[in-house]
DNA sequence: TCCATAATTTGAACTCAATACAAATTTATA
DNA sequence: TATAAATTTGTATTGAGTTCAAATTATGGA
């Protein structure tokens, strides 16, 4: 919880017990959770925290880059807790964000083809290997 | 028109006029339009048109592999005219969506890592070549 | 400690893309 | 032509996300 206390210092984000269950939320799960998820569970340890401060943090963190949206499923906007560049699989059945590491060479440019990269993301669709296996078993 | 005709046919879709009108709109214009750009475009041809038929149509095209969706700016969905896959750049700054040719290793796999994979999508977002001239030109 | 100011949080109202659904219309089939 | 099926339409609804002013909390000086 220190550690997360420094992460919002050095971004210039004022630590509050909001920011800091939220963010350590994200910390805890990196299953790329919608903005609802994060409310349910930190609603439980802070009953009084309304939804639009989980937007407004989550909007804080995104502006100070120590979250970055993920705009994949077209629903509804995911949040990752930003670590190092990688791609992300969308499972078309469960719903499921994984996390991919992939060997991609264009990942780290800063410039490409005359436009000014800021960020970059790779994300497949289609079914993931849980699912392709519980289904092979159901056909058995 | 004959030919967009044989693309709806081909991929089991009745060429309605207003589903016609919807794909003539998408093959003119490769800007990545939203539901609403399409609607007030096609609505200038066929008055009745409602935005239900537009958003059915496009749901129909999506399923049938002729129409990809783009979930890149988190408002809301873009709509591409399948051709070959390709990388998307989306600039903050004006908002347009590019097409990128990028040499990618990973494209035109089928599996990656166990999983089954459907789609596959690129996306960077930053500031477009365009912005960055004008941004020069104004502080000369 | 007290007070004034600034920052943060809250909750209700609102926006708007997308969906649901039943009625109306058009098209296909017997 | 009549009946059924497919398509279109328009209204109502959903729900994620935003707006904004009031309430609350934190900060810093006297």
């Amino acid at each position: 919880m220190e550690n997360l206390i420094n992460i919002l210092e050095d971004a210039n984000i004022k630590p509050t017990i909001e920011r800091l269950s939220i963010l350590n939320y994200l910390d805890r799960n990196h299953n790329h959770p919608t903005a609802s998820m994060i409310f349910d569970e930190v609603e439980t340890k802070i009953p009084t925290i309304s939804k639009t401060t989980v937007y407004n943090s989550l909007k804080l963190f995104i502006e100070n880059g120590i979250v970055t949206p993920l705009y994949i499923t077209g629903s509804e906007i995911r949040y990752d807790f930003t670590t190092k560049p990688h791609h992300h699989f969308f499972c078309e059945n469960c719903g499921k964000i994984f996390d991919l590491v992939v060997d991609c060479p264009i990942f780290s440019k800063k410039h490409f083809q005359g436009h000014l990269i800021r960020q970059q993301h790779g994300y497949f669709r289609g079914i993931c290997k849980d699912c392709l296996e519980k289904e092979a078993k159901e056909h058995h």
